[in-house]
DNA sequence: TAAAATGTTGGGTA
DNA sequence: ATACCCAACATTTT
């Protein structure tokens, strides 16, 4: 699934295909993809816009163009891709920008879910969203205090883009892990040094996938490696890498969850 | 065969 | 504020 690492390897793959290209058409081929604006304004105002800047803030892909922002949000199954602006759209493709030069831009989404937006304020589409956890606003202090601020168990907070941006349940469970803190932990019971433990695990396992250029799980193929190196996440049965404890899947906050319940101690 | 599970976000209710 | 359920979907597994 598209988490932060994913959107980052695609980021960087696209972005010097993309800068400087200008949108000549937009086939928007299913419709409610569209969050906003309309259809018919959408085709209109894209028309012409030249790419800019490519760029990203948490699960977002931006492209930042003349005189408005392309967000996109993956959510479970989207990929964006460039292709032949010959070659004809495939089964699941949602949106597709021909762009100069002959390319275009495919938004290929097979369930559905991801959305974009055109507009002139992204702030209004990223405005709550909660800190970027590669970027310094990121603090362990700024974490602990915020921790203390919620009485919420540890995993459901993380994947809640208000409080963290970025994370998926990939990636939670890996964090919680590395920080060997139970996903079941109340949040305002997290000591300093736990959370500077947390914080240095969701940092570090970020970069871990960035570097891995993300993970492919199951159907939803992206083409990264960091599905080699889970810790925990989908190796229920399997032996924790730290203490070989057999790892156990819990569903929390109607998620699956995994965890050593040897390292991860409550 | 049909139902359940999967995972991200948003909306609703309590 | 937070817990809970459901909805948006396609595909795989039970």
């Amino acid at each position: 699934m598209p988490e932060l690492p994913e959107v980052e390897t695609i980021v960087r793959k696209l972005r010097p295909q993309l800068l400087d290209r200008i949108v000549q058409e937009a086939d928007l081929r299913w419709s409610r993809t569209l969050a906003f604006p309309s259809a018919k304004k959408f085709r209109g105002l894209i028309k012409g816009q030249e790419i800019r800047e490519v760029t990203r803030r948490a699960k977002f892909f931006i492209l930042r163009l003349s005189d408005l922002s392309l967000l996109i949000h993956l959510r479970m199954s989207g990929d964006l891709f460039i292709k032949d602006s010959k070659i004809g759209p495939e089964k699941h493709d949602r949106l597709i920008l021909k762009l100069s030069g002959n390319n275009s831009l495919i938004f290929n989404d097979t369930r559905k879910f991801g959305r974009v937006w055109l507009t002139a304020n992204p702030e209004e589409v990223l405005g709550r969203l909660g800190p970027e956890p590669l970027s310094r606003s990121f603090t362990s202090k700024w974490l602990h205090t915020a921790l203390h601020g919620k009485q919420r168990q540890l995993k459901p907070l993380l994947l809640d883009q208000t409080f963290l941006a970025g994370l998926g349940n990939i990636y939670a469970d890996e964090a919680l892990h590395i920080a060997k803190l139970h996903p079941l932990a109340a949040s305002d019971s997290i000591t300093a040094r736990e959370a500077e433990a947390l914080h240095a695990a969701v940092r570090k396992v970020l970069k871990e996938g960035i570097r891995r250029n993300g993970a492919s799980i199951d159907w939803v193929y992206r083409g990264g490696e960091f599905q080699n190196y889970f810790r925990v996440y989908d190796r229920e049965g399997k032996p924790c890498p730290t203490c070989g404890t057999s790892i156990q899947r819990i569903t929390v906050g109607q998620r699956g969850t995994h965890f050593c319940p040897t390292c991860q101690m409550r």
